[in-house]
DNA sequence: TATATTACTGACCGACCGGTTAGTAATTTC
DNA sequence: GAAATTACTAACCGGTCGGTCAGTAATATA
């Protein structure tokens, strides 16, 4: 019954250097998510992680440096998965292309770091500083894998030719498209869509339009 | 010289009851594009059409609802427009789909109308009233019209048999894509897209995966 | 020219939020 | 157990912005 006069009471808050970044970080990404870059409140962070505001300015200089944080905590390490991934796949460069997208999806879009790249999508122009920093720690790098993967393929003939950079953007377009999707209007429709048919059927349609196979149009080389 | 003793010299201001909706329309158009919908200050709108924010308050009754004006003024036309337009087509349904969909860039995707776009795919999770006035209002008539597309040519053969909600946004995905990617990152890269070719091998692409042409995959019916 | 009307201005309000800092209480050290 | 250290709190500051309104100046009226 009486907290105040407890003789057990917990004190008012526990010193925890160690782990306060972490869950700042985990909190920053949760709200980040939610609300967007500009919109996310530095209070409503260092509440849910459970302190005040004061101390997430302990830890981090500033709003752009913890959400840089966050990025590096959460999607520069998949990227360097995926690196390796496609360095050392040796099937065909169509499974290549599939599994990649489907990782990626399993990875990022399935996840709230599909927020992060919405929020960027959406927030990079009136923040050309950290537009910066995503797109050199981020877009390049999975640009740079699109392109390889299509160069493997074109290379050995599975695709037919093709500019490589309008392909990976129009490659990228329906990934980036579901994830903007989930987080924008899909609770607003009256039949939500199903990802996993949506990612096969996009999945199929590309490959068929990628294939180097006899068509009525021009074929490879 | 002297401005204070010109003889003629012009009003402060004048009346112009007629003009201003349609000059703070466009004006708002302006900044909410540049900036966004939460970043736009309707201070700077209405200096932006050479009033005082005051001024904007007689004509418009807050800042949702100037948005919506703006949203009124210029994509619903263009919707009922593409109504007409696929209504009264009489081609292959293949042509229907190449020429809507270049229609909807010329139209909109090239020019700042773009914006609005993606600002509602940006901010729409944050501003919930804007954002189902913008799907009733636009996206659940854009969609109906592709579905309606994609019935016409699977009905006739053209296409082959596939989900319709999928494929409706697989192909509105791309372009999407690069209605954002204009906005956000094309800037940062090395080589920036050409839109033109983006939306020809977008074209060919899809017209290739729909097509109910002989395939290593499943075929009509 | 005098009076009435009203489109327009600009100063203001209150809520919000990124960032700062004086002070406090949990922990460590001796 | 007392003193020293420091992780943490909470009140605060200054700038921003959506929205309001008392007053003013351009126009209409007669």
């Amino acid at each position: 019954m009486s907290t105040t006069l407890e003789i057990k009471s917990k004190p008012r808050w526990e010193r925890r250097k160690d782990a306060r970044p972490q869950e700042l970080l985990a909190a920053a990404l949760d709200i980040f998510v939610e609300r967007g870059y500009a919109a996310t409140r530095l209070d409503d962070v260092a509440a849910r992680a459970g302190v005040s505001k004061g101390t997430l300015y302990l830890y981090f200089e500033n709003k752009e440096e913890l959400f840089k944080a966050v990025v590096r905590e959460n999607l520069v390490p998949a990227l360097n998965e995926a690196e390796d991934y496609v360095e050392n796949y040796s099937g065909s460069s169509t499974d290549l292309l599939r599994e990649f997208i489907l990782a990626w999806w399993k990875r990022i879009g399935a996840t709230k770091l599909s927020g992060i790249t919405k929020l960027m999508m959406a927030e990079s122009g009136n923040f050309p500083d950290v537009a910066n920093f995503y797109h050199e720690e981020v877009i390049s790098r999975g640009n740079a894998l699109i392109i390889r993967v299509l160069e493997r393929g074109m290379k050995n003939g599975e695709f037919r030719r093709i500019d490589k950079t309008n392909a990976n953007l129009i490659i990228v377009g329906p990934v980036l498209m579901l994830m903007m999707w989930k987080h924008s209007f899909n609770a607003l429709q009256p039949h939500p869509i199903s990802e996993d048919e949506y990612l096969d059927c996009f999945l199929d349609l590309i490959t068929r339009g990628l294939h180097a196979a006899p068509s009525s149009f021009s074929n490879t080389q």
